[in-house]
DNA sequence: CAGCGCCCCTGCCCGC
DNA sequence: TGCGGGCAGGGGCGCT
């Protein structure tokens, strides 16, 4: 489910509720993620508090005194917060415990995703340190991206949602983001003008922010335990729209697969 | 090296 | 109603 709107509406939806609580032990029912769950997680962990939740990107990053847990939720993880000891459902394959009556859940039914332990910098981490910018941040900006965008000739919309690139933009914004700023898809980076590249970057920052706003409207059900993402309910302006009218201009949508990831667009809107 | 395709996995929807 | 095929919001990795 998550894209970074969110994964920052999972940070917000937990923080408050396991910030300065005490770790108690874990309980593993499958480590067998993207990489497996390290299996002395929880000595790592165990009696130690949970410092603060910060998010590098898509990943979570839970820091104790000793170092953080990396928590990914790939394509369809999730975390809720348990405030009894509910039954596991399927696919919850790890609990954190504070006490007896606080626990945080990972679901994760396609198993893409990650639990790690790292006691290095976060920098030097193998899975962040390669990382462009935050797409919220001063330094993703339109200077940025038209000085990296020269000589690379791959599509755009495959360009921005690489994370060397950029953070954070995947496949549902990254098409919407383009409709926005009337940029086809497939263009290059490299045709891509400065003046362009101020719209998309502007574009990116409303569309993430706009989303995480929303997205406030299901933290509840992150704390309740009925997770159900909110934001597809929100207006997409093209992302699962292909073959219906262009909301700007009515000719029908373009549907096709770039990078094996469904791309939709308007011929007669993005250039 | 940039760029592309493969693949990890389960669930769901669609057509036959 | 069952079954096969295709697709799903991510992203690392191994080729060329």
């Amino acid at each position: 489910m998550p894209e970074l709107p969110e994964v920052e509406t999972t940070r917000r939806g937990i923080s408050p509720h396991i910030i300065g609580k005490k770790i108690t032990g874990i309980t593993l029912r499958n480590a067998s993620l993207r990489w497996p769950i390290p299996n002395d997680l929880n000595e790592k962990i165990q009696n130690k508090t949970a410092k603060s939740v910060e998010r590098r990107g898509k990943s979570l990053l839970l820091a104790v005194a000793n170092g953080h847990v990396i928590i990914h939720l790939g394509m369809s993880g999730s975390l809720r917060i348990m405030q009894n000891a509910d039954a596991p459902q399927k696919h919850d394959h790890l609990d954190i415990h504070f006490g007896k009556n606080l626990a945080l859940r990972y679901n994760d039914p396609r198993r893409f995703g990650a639990v790690l332990w790292t006691d290095e910098p976060l920098v030097e981490h193998r899975l962040l340190h390669h990382l462009g910018p935050e797409p919220l941040t001063e330094n993703f900006n339109a200077d940025y991206l038209f000085t990296r965008s020269r000589k690379h000739t791959q599509p755009i919309k495959s360009w921005i949602m690489d994370s060397k690139i950029v953070v954070g933009v995947g496949n549902i914004y990254a098409n919407e983001s383009l409709f926005n700023a009337n940029i086809h898809p497939l263009k290059s980076p490299q045709e891509i003008s400065l003046k362009q590249y101020q719209t998309l970057v502007s574009e990116i920052k409303r569309v993430l922010s706009h989303a995480i706003e929303r997205g406030g409207t299901t933290l509840r059900d992150f704390v309740g335990g009925d997770g159900k993402p909110g934001y597809f309910a929100q207006e997409l302006n093209v992302y699962g729209r292909g073959g219906l009218p262009c909301l700007k201009c009515n000719k029908v949508l373009t549907e096709k697969r770039v990078a094996q990831r469904s791309t939709v667009y308007c011929v007669e809107c993005q250039r």
